[in-house]
DNA sequence: AGCAGCGTCCGGCCGC
DNA sequence: TGCGGCCGGACGCTG
């Protein structure tokens, strides 16, 4: 489950291999292509297939970071600029190979559904074992909307004050902290792992209405959310089951995580908790965290 | 206008 | 071994 630290992760990796480089020929999967023509937004949004294929070719890469969980790849063509992002959803992954032959796991290989042949030979693949995932080709960043409404990426400064600004709302004063910050409008990049890892950390019950945690708590904890992030980054990300890097590796803070995942609280050794929060599985210690 | 609720993109995995 | 049910980022649509 690709989440900032791991898409971050990908860019560190991406953006040496990618910027200067020119797009000669895209191909795409045969069950991408049968998925659009059912009428279905598989992987490519916003456009045929066809037209994607068209308007890529040519494009020189002129940059590559990371907002939130998205790839931005700035682009250009004959002094145009152009932006293609791509969100890896569950399961997404890209390579840089000479062959997809190259891609190492068949698990991945199998699932390459995009790949952006360089005019300088090699190949940048996009592979999506359970294709929840998006890329579209944008002229400007505000031609789709959402976007624009994502949180302040959590680095910057003025994150805090937006993080404590949103949990203020009437929207969310009265959501379970987790859903909160889980909310890419309120803290970017911030997934499930994250999450309840944070939760625990600051011993906070994952269901506990918004509202009821001082605003100095609040702070705490979003300054925990953001140090848990960068620990995450330092460690290569979490691989829990299909993440990589640019070279196939799996990251090492899956072995660091306390709460995600795990059957007994490493703190008191009872047996940890799950219920459903805004559909998804939230873990936690219901000794340790209220 | 804004929001809640639900559908949508799917394969992998679990339990029976 | 087969198969139905469940899971999940984040959007789009509807009422």
């Amino acid at each position: 489950m690709p989440e900032l630290p791991e898409v971050e992760g990908l860019v560190r990796e991406l953006a040496p291999e990618a910027i200067g480089r020119v797009i000669e020929e895209v191909s795409i999967s045969p069950i991408v292509i049968e998925s659009k023509e059912r009428g279905r937004e598989a992987i490519i949004k916003g456009m045929s297939t066809e037209q994607f294929k068209q308007e890529m070719k040519g494009l020189l890469i002129v940059d590559v970071i990371r907002r939130s969980k998205y790839i931005y790849f700035h682009v250009e063509k004959d002094g145009e600029k152009r932006l293609l992002i791509s969100h890896l959803g569950m399961t997404g992954a890209w390579f840089a190979v000479n062959r997809v032959e190259d891609v190492f796991e068949e698990k991945f290989r199998k699932h390459i559904h995009v790949v952006l042949k360089m005019k300088d030979g090699g190949l940048l693949v996009y592979s999506d074992i359970r294709r929840f995932g998006e890329l579209r080709l944008l002229n400007l960043e505000a031609d789709h909307p959402p976007l624009l409404k994502m949180a302040p990426e959590p680095f910057e400064e003025e994150a805090m004050d937006y993080f404590l600004a949103c949990t203020m709302k009437p929207k969310y004063e009265n959501k379970p902290i987790k859903e909160v910050i889980m909310d890419g409008q309120v803290i970017s990049g911030c997934g499930n792992i994250y999450a309840t890892e944070a939760l625990f950390k600051m011993k906070i019950h994952p269901n506990r209405a918004t509202n009821r945690i001082s605003e100095a708590r609040k702070k705490e904890l979003f300054v925990v959310i953001v140090e848990i992030l960068q620990e995450s980054i330092d460690a290569g990300g979490s691989t829990i089951s299909d993440y990589r890097n640019l070279s196939g590796e799996p990251g090492t803070m899956q072995d660091r995580l306390q709460m995600y995942g795990q059957k007994q609280c490493p703190q008191c050794e009872s047996e940890t908790k799950r219920m459903q929060i805004d559909g998804r599985t939230s873990v936690y210690c219901s000794k340790c965290q209220r």
